[in-house]
DNA sequence: AAAATAGTGTCTTTCAGACAGTATACA
DNA sequence: TGTATACTGTCTGAAAGACACTATTTT
């Protein structure tokens, strides 16, 4: 029961190795609900499917730098912060061979999320309360273990909601706005009150004194966020 | 912008492939104190150095297969449940090459933490309130970046304590074993009314009607964990 | 003035901390 | 009876839900 199969002063080298990639889940405020960035697989395994934007990892490169050169080479976003959500790695979860797959996930502003075209091959799929993703009010089938991916990113981002929101709307927003993000994130209606007193007491916002542009009624106030004290 | 490296038909088996292992943070309450099982490395890379129990994940092999057996061939710890922490995948973590390594842990219930033997090449070091690893009073420095592991382990394990104590204690416990497991993974102590409350309205604690062995003052009612409700 | 949203005051409930008290075991 | 621990009663304060209320803007 002591004696190893992969001692110590084996040479890794020798060993067949796991392929590795990362899969990005790259999200955003979209029309008041979370939205998620997919693109189209044009190649086996699952052709035509949507799937999350993903790819190797190069041997000198870091993790966190792969989730990032991904978003930027397939969707165009620099400087995108990425947070490690859980590493994928059941052995058949991709046909072809063994490829383990780190999931990354993005939050994007909306002026971010509005900057990506959106084309044939690339669309912003809807996640819904249950974690779910659908476009046109269409469930949609993801390609590899990826709902899983997004079902345990929502999760995670639900847990966190608290600090992450403020990733999710303009440097300066409205206290509805931010309410928003909480309820289409966490799926279900907030207090109003309540949540305003919440927020307030962080001592983490900061009215601006000026006013959202003008809508059909009393506009609102604008506040910024100030990290810490 | 829209060109990757990586594209969809590319034979992924063409690619040069990082090594991927996995670190088990193996820990038990020991004495009053969480405690973590460390293996003293005898080879390059940090020779002498107390590391997490690891090893490479085989082809074939799910991530949680892998983590499994190492516990069971480097500590003879039979059908552990092992959860997923995070991915450590930083470039120079390893100096021979690269390797990513995915740390999983294991909470020991005392009898299985009591089971594992001890000797020059394994012990049970301590988890201090601040994430460091000490044994003997004396603070360790841990082979690559597996402090980094430990601390990371116990601070999720923060955040899931009230219902990850359970398997921390014997299937029958007291209400006070119970507090101890949550100070001492948590770093601070709990109001002793507030906590027992706490944990019976909860609905998932069930008296036995037996009492604790005979110590030198008044013995404490066992309860036993049953989930859900 | 009507309509619609922004923002507040306050009651109630829930729950944790604090602290003192009672209960039960052994020496 | 003394001592140490198990266990409980109760006060207080913090924070969230509910709901109605006031405030401000355009039409």
């Amino acid at each position: 029961m002591e004696e190893s199969p992969v001692p110590d002063d084996y040479d890794p080298a020798a060993y067949d190795r796991p392929s590795v990639t990362v899969d990005c889940v790259a999200m955003g405020m979209s029309d008041g609900k979370l939205a998620v960035l997919l693109t189209r697989r044009t190649q086996l395994p699952f052709p035509g499917y949507w799937a999350l934007p993903g790819g190797f990892v190069a041997i000198p490169e870091p993790l966190e730098a792969a989730a990032s050169r991904v978003l930027k080479q397939k969707a165009g976003l620099n400087d995108v912060t990425v947070d490690q959500v859980h590493a994928f790695g059941a052995v058949e979860r991709d046909p072809r061979m063994r490829i383990i797959s780190i999931a990354y996930r993005a939050l994007l502003a909306p002026a971010a999320l509005a900057a990506v075209p959106v084309h044939a091959d690339r669309c912003l799929a809807t996640i819904d309360a249950d974690g779910s993703v659908s476009a046109n009010g269409q469930r949609l089938s993801l390609a590899f273990d990826h709902a899983a991916i997004v079902a345990m990113t929502l999760t995670r981002l639900r847990r966190t909601i608290d600090d992450d929101a403020f990733a999710l709307v303009a440097a300066q927003f409205t206290l509805r706005e931010l309410q928003t993000v909480h309820e289409a994130v966490l799926g279900r209606p907030l207090n109003k009150p309540a949540f305003r007193r919440r927020m307030l007491d962080r001592g983490i916002l900061q009215a601006t004194g000026v006013f959202e542009a003008v809508r059909a009624f009393r506009p609102a106030e604008l506040y910024v966020h100030v990290p810490k004290g």
